[in-house]
DNA sequence: ATATAATTGAAAATGATTTTCAATATCACT
DNA sequence: AGTGATATTGAAAATCATTTTCAATTATAT
């Protein structure tokens, strides 16, 4: 369960474990869908009522900053958050339920050598993310 | 002259030529950079002083639609706006100057069609961003 | 020139996020 | 188990980006 892994880890960091911390990696670590702080909020409250919306952003702040979760971008907005893969690896989001599903990446380093090549950049870092339909939506 | 290509295009669809749009259009059309609504309106406000920053939004709310500018997506934030490319292209920035390239992408349709296979996603759309630096700055 | 309707900038409203702060809860050390 | 230092909390206020409202102005077709 993830969500223990998580509790660990921000534990080992020098962090410690609160009720409101607790509610939101118990929301977020299972999720399937990119949630936006209000979300979690909402969502985190039914199991632990008194939590603030300020200590979401808190918390959201420090799983990013451990790589746990990672910002996703889209068209709406780019507010919501989703568990972030192991190692390098990209989105791709339903544009129907917002199912988020990671697929690695790999096989884009050819392509982008040609970029930097054509292009006379030095390539450090990229984006991308797919928008479809999931299995179920399509 | 991108900028007179610009005006035409919004007059063509029913928009009105006003000062306000005239400064906004020269300060973007020809920029290399992505341009936040603010520093559109710092800069625009040099040639037009009389410019709200309402209008910068307005302005490029409708060159957005136009398919004319596009938002540009970086972890710093997301209020950013730079040409778009004719037809699908992606971007390539600067992390030191901020310098913006477009590139296209066709080679990437065989990598999105593999991983269309392997996910089960029906894939409609992508967003790719490259991160690096340029040849001046690298 | 004029009339009409689009557009404007200022101010207010909204929404998201951050900061401040006094009260509370966690955890290391007994 | 009890205690103390200090991290963490939620509420309220502050900030920042964006949108809405509105009366005044301006572009454009006639």
């Amino acid at each position: 369960m993830a969500v223990n892994n998580w509790l660990a880890l921000l534990q080992e960091n020098g962090y410690r474990l609160t009720g409101a911390r607790r509610a939101v990696v118990e929301i977020i670590a299972d999720s399937h869908r990119a949630l936006t702080p209000v979300e979690v909020y909402d969502a985190a409250r039914e199991q632990y009522p008194a939590l603030g919306l300020v200590s979401v952003y808190r918390t959201l702040e420090k799983l990013e900053e451990l790589g746990l979760i990672q910002r996703v971008h889209q068209p709406q907005g780019c507010q919501a958050f989703i568990k972030a893969g192991k190692g390098h690896q990209h989105l791709l989001l339903c544009s129907k339920c917002g199912r988020t599903t990671l697929f690695d990446g790999d096989d884009l380093d050819q392509f982008i050598k040609s970029v930097a090549r054509k292009t006379g950049y030095q390539i450090n870092e990229h984006w991308l993310q797919l928008f479809g339909l999931c299995e179920n939506c399509k």
